[in-house]
RNA sequence: GCCGAUGUAGCUCAGUUGGUCAGAGCAGCUGAUUUGUAAUCAGCUGGCCGGGGGUUCGAAUCCCUCCAUCGGCUCCA
């Protein structure tokens, strides 16, 4: 008998090559028929295969990650067999499962696929799944496997097993279609209920630009045909709240051509969206005790070569502007930092006088390849939040600590409640990546550390993903569609101090090279006003807000009573509007419903009579009769619920 | 930059195989209406069918090219 660990500690015994599909059904029917595979001591398999020695498990359905990408891989071997039937002749890439589903990079030579013919491919995937054909897995030596797809004429298979250590490889086989793979996959094929392709790219042979492209066939399947229906659904819901729709529809920012793309412009009232961001930022900072500074959107060509940004980016970003007689080259910002170290640099600093930190909304262009350009997440001119912290090494935790209650109070005040971090470190096995003392570096890793502990923050530790001059703290949040994004980051550095030979004076009497820490809790301006559009669907909170409420006059006749109320709520500051137009009442409220316009303030005949407004609000309605005065508190109190630390 | 797709009034979209095909709704403007919690009625103005070039007796429709947008790839200080 063999000991076999559940999750839960339990411990049950089977006899030595039982199955994990066989554990599941001894557990309960249910889970047997949702079980997609399975953990061995940390490691994901197949489910039938055997299982010789003790062992800790845990069982994969659906609802969890290993689960979804035991099914979508498998998914994408479907969709291959799928291929191979309609196209034979189809040479096959890599096909792995993703965060959303699966893609296969296929090369179909002279042929090509669109979205039309996603149906038809669907189809024979699905014709596939019921009859249920079992994924075998064949363990063979490498030099057959070579001689297999050698035969076969499938070159990236070829070059994909050349790469593998020597010794068996690991083959699947479902229906007539078999595939170099480590696993592990479902049963059999019938547990794909429902399937659909999604979007069709071009992708470079092992993601290099100098190798052919294939094309890859991006899908998505589920084990119910109702899940599919959600998805798609989520989908529709994703493309209604799309930053770039509702950005126009509520005129908050747009692009012209002619002033060229990835240049966005920000409308009034996207303007007014932001400069209320910025505003509370700005409180906030300069409660923490941050300087506000002001740079040029130029900077000397000397500026980026000592900063060494020249050497790494200057072939890629904007030609530099010459002037015209001496010949000497400007550069577009394409950061703040190194204009702030100069900052720093016009004052001698004591260590009393530590830490220094330099704030500005600085705004930055960077030459964007065309096709990468999207919306206001990517574009070619973005304004940072941008702060550099200088320091000493002694303070650098305390200051993150201070940075993170800075994120996370954007975060509460902006409605993120589900977010997470990422603590990117170097590799130790290769240090020579990385400059910087080894002192240095523990130092800061361990600051971090401890920091994102003690605020009890969740995420994970990713050794490797460090910048080259420090380690740095990454924030994601999850939106009201579940969709992950990533937003501010917090960055040591170690590099610029050194470059611009940045010093302050210790107790010793002698110079020392203060810690930088680079700081964008927003990240930059346009990338966050797209996420907050995306989160909230338009529908801002209140403070944030351009037009908070609307004043709808009953008729013409009441027009001097509302000016009245716009004139007390203005006194107030609350940005209010009127709707002056000759219409009924029921289309003034329509139309303020679509313009997510938070309070519709109607003014009739028994409101003027009171000195009263009756208050509606955007999707829920009819709140009842205020005074002008108490409706003033339930904003103000509404506000401050959120923006309050 | 690369692969693929798209580009018709401010917005959303119709326009069969090239031959009254330049249209609709919303928005806008003008007038009437004086309105009570998600659309009052009527009339009118909007487009060189993304730009340029070509094929044709004839192009929104076919071809080339440029521009922009979309989905990805590569990139992202």
């Amino acid at each position: 008998m063999i000991k076999i660990t559940l999750p839960d500690q339990s411990i049950k015994q089977f006899n030595p090559g039982i199955t994990g599909l066989e554990i599941a059904k001894s557990i309960s029917e249910g889970l047997a028929r949702n079980v997609l595979s399975i953990s061995v001591n940390g490691e994901t398999r197949d489910l039938h295969r055997p299982i010789h020695e003790d062992a800790r498990i845990k069982l994969h359905t659906f609802d969890d990650r290993e689960g979804k990408a035991t099914m979508w891989h498998s998914s994408a071997h479907l969709m291959a067999a799928a291929i191979e039937e309609l196209y034979p002749g189809t040479k096959f890439g890599i096909g792995p499962d993703i965060d959303q589903g699966f893609y296969y990079d296929i090369d179909l030579g002279d042929r090509s696929i669109s979205s039309n013919d996603f149906e038809k491919i669907e189809q024979k995937m699905l014709e596939i799944a019921r009859r249920k054909e079992p994924f075998v897995r064949k363990e063979i030596p490498k030099k057959e496997a070579l001689e297999y797809y050698s035969e076969k004429g499938d070159e990236y298979k070829v070059d994909l097993i050349n790469d593998l250590e020597d010794g068996t490889i690991s083959f699947y086989t479902s229906g007539n279609f078999t595939d170099l793979c480590r696993g592990p996959h479902l049963p059999d094929t019938g547990t794909i209920k429902a399937v659909k392709l999604l979007n069709t790219a071009g992708a470079y042979w092992r993601g290099d630009e100098s190798r052919k492209q294939l094309t890859r066939v991006y899908g998505i399947s589920f084990p119910r045909q109702k899940m599919l229906k959600e998805y798609m659904e989520m989908l529709e819901e994703a493309k209604k709240r799309d930053h770039r729709k509702i950005g126009r529809e509520m005129e908050l920012f747009a692009f012209s051509a002619k002033v060229g793309q990835g240049l966005p412009l920000w409308l009034p009232k996207g303007a007014e969206l932001r400069e209320n961001l910025e505003k509370f930022l700005k409180q906030v900072q300069r409660k923490a005790g941050y300087k506000p500074v002001i740079s040029p959107h130029i900077g000397h060509k000397n500026l980026y070569v000592t900063s060494g940004h020249y050497e790494k980016y200057g072939e890629d970003s904007f030609r530099p502007i010459t002037t015209p007689s001496e010949g000497e080259e400007f550069f577009l910002k394409p950061m703040n930092c190194p204009h702030h170290c100069e900052i720093y640099k016009n004052k001698q600093y004591s260590y009393k006088d530590m830490p220094v930190r330099l704030a500005e909304f600085g705004t930055v262009y960077r030459y964007e390849q065309s096709g990468e350009l999207h919306g206001l997440t990517r574009v070619r001119g973005f304004t940072q939040d941008d702060a550099h912290i200088f320091c000493r090494p002694d303070q650098v935790k305390e200051e993150f600590i201070a940075v993170i209650d800075i994120v996370l109070h954007i975060f509460k005040a902006l409605d993120f409640s589900d977010y997470s971090v990422q603590i990117s470190l170097r590799n130790p096995a290769n240090k020579e990546k990385y400059i910087g003392s080894d002192e240095n570096w523990e130092r800061a890793e361990k600051a971090i550390i401890e920091a994102t502990e003690e605020k009890g923050l969740t995420g994970e530790i990713v050794t490797g993903e460090a910048a080259f001059y420090g380690p740095k703290l990454d924030f994601m949040v999850r939106d009201a569609l579940g969709r992950k994004w990533q937003l501010g980051t917090i960055q040591v550095d170690y590099n610029l101090p050194e470059r611009f030979d940045l010093e302050y004076t210790g107790a010793d009497n002698l110079k020392h090279r203060p810690v930088m820490i680079h700081r964008a809790p927003f990240g930059s301006m346009e990338r966050f006003v797209a996420v907050m559009i995306e989160h909230c669907g338009g529908n801002f909170p209140l403070w944030l807000t351009p037009d908070q409420a609307i004043i709808l006059p009953i008729s013409e006749k009441y027009e001097k009573y509302a000016k009245k109320v716009f004139n007390l709520l203005n006194n107030y500051e609350i940005r209010t509007l009127i709707d002056e137009r000759s219409e009924k009442t029921g289309k003034k409220i329509r139309d303020a419903e679509t313009r997510k316009i938070p309070y519709m303030l109607i003014v009739g005949e028994k409101e003027e009579a009171s000195e009263t407004i009756s208050v509606r609000k955007h999707g829920e309605g009819d709140i009842g009769v205020f005074s002008v005065d108490a409706f003033a508190k339930l904003v103000e109190e509404e506000t401050l619920k959120m923006i309050q630390p």
